[in-house]
RNA sequence: CGGGGCGUAGCGCAGCCUGGUAGCGCAUCUGCUUUGGGAGCAGAGGGCCGUUGGUUCGAAUCCAGCCGCCCCGACCA
């Protein structure tokens, strides 16, 4: 799991391009392209190329740790599935032509997982048999795929993607709720932590009716749906509202705060009571893309796949689920949508690949080489990820790089500065520079 | 799944209309000069022109099929 905390330039696989790959035509696209994090290998699959896939496991382990904190446990279930689950639940028909169908050797019909709810309420049929063995929340990070009939915008929307997706088991409705909001708090955190604004919307329930579904939406330029909010929404300190999981009461307030703001998607939008409800100066309707989807429905799949428990009156009845989705792979192309200018990536400091890329302007100039190699070392004795730019090339290269794969703090070590004690510090994202001696540069990047 | 477009060097493209030994820029390699925001000069390498078939003395170019990819719409984490 973890990640090396220091590479080299000269040594790592980095293919940035100058020019834009002409398939590409949203931004996130391009500049991963560009960057050299990602490859197409066919429509709506791609390889992970060193700096893209550093970026899919720091959100990934955002989204474990997120987990973990509301007692959701992690497991990890197989991308290949037997079509008998599937039939059981009834959705293998249901399911059409996004589902990807294959035949073992036996003739054993099996299928590419588009999701596992039928995989994980089997487990629990198997091995939780009494209300008290309930509630447990369990997710995994995993590879699905789902045959888009036109897949598009790069990693947004690819058949092959990287998903989080966790499952609630309670003994009632009721209980269920807490389990669903415990998944809500843990997600209001988890976009925080990436530097998202994510704005919770309810969403289309379905047959199952109710209040408990929601979709997480991040505005971007480029998103796919139209969104209507309350601009109030968007200045509550998330992350700072110090929620306790363990008090039901405390986070069924919480989520009445968050949801009593209007926020709707456009299937949802009722220009009535927007009207109604939003002051005017309040009002803001943008565009948004998915970032997470979460779902309570009962005894869906429980029924038909007859996860039944013991209750404490002796008779049985059906465990009450939800489903919790992040579109882990998919984040990666929206956080860039979100955090970007008009010289490449601007990561947010948790998902940045690295947090520092120190740049040599002068390879070979031996007073410049021993600074930097000394900058680099305390960078990394003190447990900062850097990327140290030692190639030999111009320093034009090197900036254009550094500013396209978006580290958030650049340091630039040249001869001039060298001869005068001095390293300059630059944040990408506000462009300012500063020169500091190298311990006092030191000093702010280790804070 | 409906509509549109594109496959020529690693990337971006020209050539195709009007058939005659495949070109430009960037990248790559060599040398020299440069060196704080994508350097200059000189030289070099690199192509089954997506694929199959047809027309023709001759096809990147014309015709047909197939494959792949992209965009717009309807659908999805």
């Amino acid at each position: 799991m973890r990640l090396s905390p220091a590479v080299r330039l000269s040594e790592y696989f980095m293919p940035t391009l100058r020019e834009t790959p002409s398939e590409a035509e949203i931004v996130s696209h391009r500049l991963m392209l560009r960057a050299g994090m990602i490859r197409q290998e066919s429509a709506g699959i791609y390889s992970w190329l060193p700096t893209g896939y550093r970026v899919l496991r720091k959100i990934e382990q955002i989204v474990r740790d997120e987990m973990d904190r509301i007692g959701c446990h992690e497991v990890l279930m197989p991308t290949i599935q037997s079509a008998d689950l599937w039939r059981k639940s009834g959705r293998y028909e249901d399911y059409g032509k996004e589902m990807l169908r294959i035949t073992d050797r036996h003739e054993r019909e099996m299928l590419y997982g588009p999701t596992n709810e039928e995989m994980i309420t089997d487990i629990v049929a198997e091995h939780i048999k009494s209300y008290k063995d309930l509630p447990r929340m369990m997710y995994h990070i995993q590879w699905k795929f789902r045959d888009e009939v036109r897949p598009r915008f790069g990693v947004m929307r690819g058949r092959e993607f990287l998903m989080k997706d966790a499952y609630s088991f309670d003994i009632s409705p009721e209980a269920g709720r807490i389990s669903y909001n415990k998944q809500f708090v843990a997600y209001l955190r988890l976009y925080a932590r990436m530097g998202l604004k994510a704005i919770p919307m309810a969403a289309d329930t379905g047959p199952i009716g109710g209040d408990m579904s929601h979709e997480f939406i991040i505005l971007a330029e480029t998103g796919e749906s139209q969104v209507w909010c309350n601009t109030d929404l968007l200045e509550l300190d998330l992350l700072n509202m110090d929620i306790d999981h363990r008090n039901a009461e405390q986070m069924s307030d919480v989520i009445g705060k968050v949801t009593s703001y209007y926020a709707a998607t456009d299937e949802m939008h009722d220009e009535a009571k927007y009207q109604a409800e939003v002051p005017a100066d309040k009002q803001m309707t943008a565009r948004g893309v998915e970032v997470g989807h979460i779902f309570f429905f009962g005894d869906k799949y429980s029924a038909p796949m007859n996860a039944k428990v013991q209750t404490a009156d002796g008779s049985f009845a059906p465990v009450q689920s939800g489903s919790y989705g992040v579109g882990v792979s998919r984040l990666v192309g929206a956080i860039i949508e979100a955090c970007h200018d008009d010289n490449g990536i601007v990561w947010p400091e948790e998902v940045a690949p690295f947090k520092v890329g120190l740049i040599n302007l002068r390879v070979g100039d031996e007073a410049c080489d021993a600074a930097c190699e000394d900058f680099y070392a305390k960078l990394q004795a003190a447990g900062v990820d850097v990327m140290y730019d030692d190639r030999d090339m111009r320093a034009g290269v090197k900036f254009a790089d550094m500013d396209l794969i978006g580290l958030p703090w650049q340091v630039v070590i040249g001869p001039k500065g060298v001869a005068n004690g001095i390293v300059e510090l630059k944040s990408r994202k506000t462009g300012e520079k500063e020169e500091l001696s190298p311990e006092a540069a030191l000093a702010k990047l280790v804070g």
